[in-house]
DNA sequence: CCTAAAACGGAACGATAATTCCAAAATGGG
DNA sequence: CCCATTTTGGAATTATCGTTCCGTTTTAGG
């Protein structure tokens, strides 16, 4: 998965993984089916891990704008480690794979539903705690933070971005009221 | 150019290329050098000319605000037309080939430079025009509609995506006072 | 018109790619 | 321990890949 995740499809080949996993060639076509099927496997762990691990987080936290403001500090922090450099997964499948390669669009198109729905459920309980106002388009406010961590995450590809990023976040957390 | 804005770099091959340019294989070869050599060419004039629409773009708006909603809108509305499901090449490039090709990596962060210090101009208009507050962070304003864009780019990859989209952008220009 | 240069069509070259094959070795359960 | 199953190491298969080659055709300038 790993390494899907860092080379993209097209540049990986058997050879990386089979490197990778440690395993022989034919035991691996056994296992998986081949390159495709283990692609959309490793896409599919990815993605759950992920949406998990986000919904996970804002459970825990009591402040909206201090809980996305943490979400977002871990992925740019993440984005100058050497294993965060890879991106996010979905993000570089999207790139690499959409428009051409249309069998990965419903799989893309679920992550970005689930996705949402947590960052609106999560804004939703903000009105309800009374930190934010309900008068706002919180459809909105979770399409923009979603969109913004596509964007964090393909611009943290950058070396040095740090600063940036975490400022752009700041000014998005501006547009809560 | 188009080929590699849509199939990226590792998924295009030399003989896509041919086809898509019309001209002999050994002709490419002399007068581009290479794969790679072309491929630098093609996204270089992309972001000379990508840099230039919008500046010229957004000179010609008198109001900040209705300045980047079209502009936005624009940039989502192409993202569902066929030509603009291609996304943006140098995001896309950003994704593939960032971080194990560092020989792009410095094109990429001029191309940012350019575009926030276009955003960032812009919005000086704003405030020195007055429909803009001068106590708020232009530079992590220009940073948010950057990574904004670069965000929109990627989601607006997923077909049905213009109303989401253009709620996260009504969403971002609420930030701005 | 002539001729040098450029472009062409087609193929060769060596490497790489995904997939399959097979005898041998390793594993795990009875 | 035995044996069936799984995994292995190594290679073969077929196709594709980026690059180069070369005789022929086309082009453009004098």
């Amino acid at each position: 998965m790993h390494t899907f995740w860092r080379k993209g499809y097209h540049a990986t080949s058997m050879q990386d993984l089979v490197d990778a996993m440690g395993i022989n060639r034919a035991s691996l076509y056994d296992t998986f089916g081949g390159k495709k099927a283990l692609f959309e496997q490793a896409f599919e762990l990815y993605r759950k891990t992920n949406a998990q691990g986000l919904q996970r987080f804002l459970e825990q936290q009591e402040s909206v704008r201090v809980g996305l403001r943490q979400l977002f500090a871990m992925a740019i922090e993440e984005t100058q480690s050497e294993a965060g450099q890879r991106g996010c997964f979905v993000v570089n499948v999207t790139t690499e794979l959409l428009p051409d390669d249309r069998s990965m669009e419903g799989l893309i198109r679920a992550n970005k539903e689930a996705f949402t729905a947590v960052f609106h459920r999560f804004l939703e309980q903000g009105v309800a705690s009374g930190e934010l106002s309900a008068d706002q388009d919180l459809q909105a406010a979770a399409n923009l933070f979603f969109t913004l961590y596509n964007g964090v995450k393909v611009v943290g590809k950058i070396p040095g971005q740090e600063k940036a990023l975490m400022g752009a976040v700041e000014a998005a957390l501006g547009a809560l009221r």
